[in-house]
RNA sequence: GCGCUCGUAGCUCAACGGAUAGAGCAUCUGACUACGGAUCAGAAGGUUGCAGGUUCGAAUCCUGCCGAGCGCACCA
């Protein structure tokens, strides 16, 4: 692969150029204003500037639209621009600008994708689960979502933070320390269990253990807080033991994470005790800000926005009678630090959308508290709940939690059946490997491909159909092209440019040419599901592509042109479902 | 009580304030000895929850209702 790298500006983005240089052209007050050019069903491109700007100019909709195409500069990708309905700009791109951009974008090692985010550090909070405890299905859209913007902005140029905040504090451990201290024959280490088991199962269940014999025996009790105050004075033998269980618990992570290939790594995990010792200068900077008062014992920070029951403020608890800290405050110590000392511009937390009101409030502390100032930015990226089938919050039939694991198994085993019923030639070593990564990509892709604000239903059977939009469906989509490619011999294509586009073709080559765009958009809004949207559409207008222009049959210089949108496609696809985090396997 | 989010075809979901609101699934009617049929073409399906307002133009913005989900200090 070609470590060229040349951007490509868009079609899209040229023409707005242009017309904004015939607006300021036709009216100088008008430099500057938003062209409004977008796809369009009617023409390849249309501009709706005329129609927006029709009312400060005084002059109708039609003749400024008139008056603008007048003034367009000769040159650049315009073939023409004609006036239609109440002031629309039709323009058409000549054939051969569309196969300069197909012939750039193939040449260049990033398919001519800019970087708008260049230099900006953007932290990216997800995934955070417990140590000691299973994931479940409650990780699994913060993990894939934060995942996939890690990615994207990462591609666009940010200086990617991926921070997994992980729940490693708390008098829990206290407790499961002190009950593993009283059972050393207890197996919890991965290299005990095999592989059936993992590691965090296994001290969950011991801490289910613990809690039981915590509340039956005061003795144990009193133990297991002498073992909460040890590990937080920092007694060697208590950290150790709680090191070794937080590591056996990235263990477990890790495979999590390598099943669903998540860039997630150990250098990635701050967890809250991280933040413990930061705890307290926090709060004395926000009491040296004044904005915190004591309320019953208590210090907590009044919102000045959001008001709660009976017209009281909201709060953040910044510090427990007892002296304790929680959440608000590790949160409050998180943004700071994130703001101080890893330097962020941009702060990306996703987690679900009913901590929406709780972020809001750690925002407007940081700003109150002179952290979250100028240009740097605090995002909640919010997502909706799973539901099951019932249009209830996905459980077991028991009504109990589901793990990921077995969320995970599930879906490869409805996708092991689909792929074994449609190919039973393939060896059962191809069946696995095919399988697993069909039903991871079936999940990943259900997950994002809805707007993330909206809760989803975990539908097995329709993710990992091969039909609509899922991601099996984008995954065989790349697989087809790449074997019509090794048929043809993955030949060195090069475009003429003077051939003429058959329709298909032109809707194809204008489809790809948004790729960029897309990944703009999805940077901006955080939002995953329109790269899904953008891949599917690809996809269909490849099959249209496919149905009506023969490629491997074609005389020359039609056949390697036609190799060229193949080979192109193939390459925006399979990007594209990298920065899903979804594998595109050469075949199927 | 206050606040946040959502409401679009039978179902699952799209749609930077732009022309006739689009896909897929399901349903119905057709096509082919197939450059990978895991296909394609066509039909049918809508008062975008309701009512006002802003705008040349509203699913989108504003207001008020209706409905659903969620949240509102010592758990995270």
């Amino acid at each position: 692969m070609s470590v060229h790298h040349q951007e490509v500006p868009s079609l899209l983005g040229r023409i707005a150029a242009a017309m904004s240089e015939a607006i300021g052209r036709v009216r100088e007050d008008l430099s500057g204003a938003d062209p409004v050019v977008r796809r369009s069903e009617h023409a390849d491109f249309q501009c709706n500037a005329a129609l927006s700007l029709a009312k400060r100019t005084g002059v109708k909709p039609r003749d400024l639209a008139a008056d603008i195409v007048a003034a367009l500069g000769a040159g650049g990708p315009i073939a023409s621009a004609v006036p239609s309905g109440p002031g629309f700009l039709n323009v058409t791109v000549a054939d051969d600008a569309i196969w300069e951009q197909v012939a750039a974008r193939l040449a260049d090692s990033r398919l001519g994708v800019g970087v708008p985010e260049h230099g900006r550090r953007t932290v990216v909070d997800y995934s955070a689960p417990n140590i000691a405890k299973e994931m479940h299905v409650g990780h699994l859209r913060t993990t894939i979502i934060g995942d996939s913007l890690a990615r994207v902005v990462g591609f666009l140029g940010a200086e990617v933070v991926r921070q997994n905040h992980l729940g490693d504090f708390g008098t829990q451990f206290g407790m499961l320390i002190q009950y593993l201290d009283e059972h050393p024959d207890a197996a919890w280490h991965q290299d005990e269990l095999g592989d059936e088991v993992s590691a965090v199962s296994a001290l969950d269940t011991l801490y289910r253990s613990a809690r039981a014999e915590f509340d039956a025996d005061p003795e144990f009790a009193d133990r297991a807080r002498a073992r909460v105050v040890a590990l937080q004075s920092g007694d060697p033998a208590t950290v150790a033991v709680w090191q070794d269980i937080v590591a056996e618990s990235e263990r477990s992570f890790r495979a999590i994470y390598d099943r669903l290939n998540v860039l997630l790594t150990p250098e990635d995990s701050v967890g809250e005790s991280f933040y413990n010792p930061l705890l307290g200068d926090t709060v004395d900077e926000l009491v040296d800000a004044g904005l915190v008062v004591e309320s019953d014992g208590a210090l907590v920070f009044y919102s000045d926005e959001v008001s709660g029951p009976e017209g009281k403020p909201v709060t953040l608890m910044v510090r427990k009678r007892d002296g304790g800290y929680g959440y608000d405050t590790t949160d409050l110590a998180t943004i700071r630090y994130r703001i101080r000392d890893l330097a962020a511009d941009r702060l990306v937390y996703v987690t679900d959308s009913r901590q929406a009101l709780h972020f809001q409030l750690v925002f407007e502390a940081a700003r109150r508290a002179g952290w979250l100032t100028g240009g740097i930015t605090a995002e909640h990226v919010a997502y909706g709940t799973i539901l099951g089938p019932d249009g209830r919050p996905f459980k077991t039939r028991a009504g109990g939690t589901v793990r990921l694991m077995d969320l995970l198994d599930a879906a490869v085993s409805r996708a092991r059946a689909v792929v074994e019923e449609k190919n039973p030639e393939l060896d059962a070593a191809e069946l696995d490997r095919i399988a697993e990564l069909a039903g991871i990509a079936a999940v990943k892709y259900a997950d994002l491909s809805t707007s993330r604000v909206k809760d989803y239903s975990f539908d097995v059977d329709r993710m990992v159909s091969l039909t609509g939009n899922t991601g099996v469906y984008l995954q065989y989509a790349h697989a087809r092209i790449r074997s019509i490619l090794r048929k043809a011999g993955d030949p060195d294509t090069s475009v003429d440019r003077t051939v003429p586009l058959q329709p298909a073709e032109r809707a194809l080559g204008l489809e790809l040419d948004a790729y960029g765009a897309v990944l703009g958009e999805v940077a901006t809004t955080l939002e995953p599901h329109r790269l899904c949207g953008y891949l599917y559409d690809l996809a269909r207008a490849f099959t249209t592509f496919y149905e009506n222009c023969p490629v491997i049959k074609a005389d020359e210089p039609v056949r390697g042109n036609r190799l060229a949108l193949c080979r192109l496609t193939a390459r925006t696809l399979g990007h594209g479902l990298d920065l899903l985090g979804i594998v595109a396997p050469e075949r199927m």
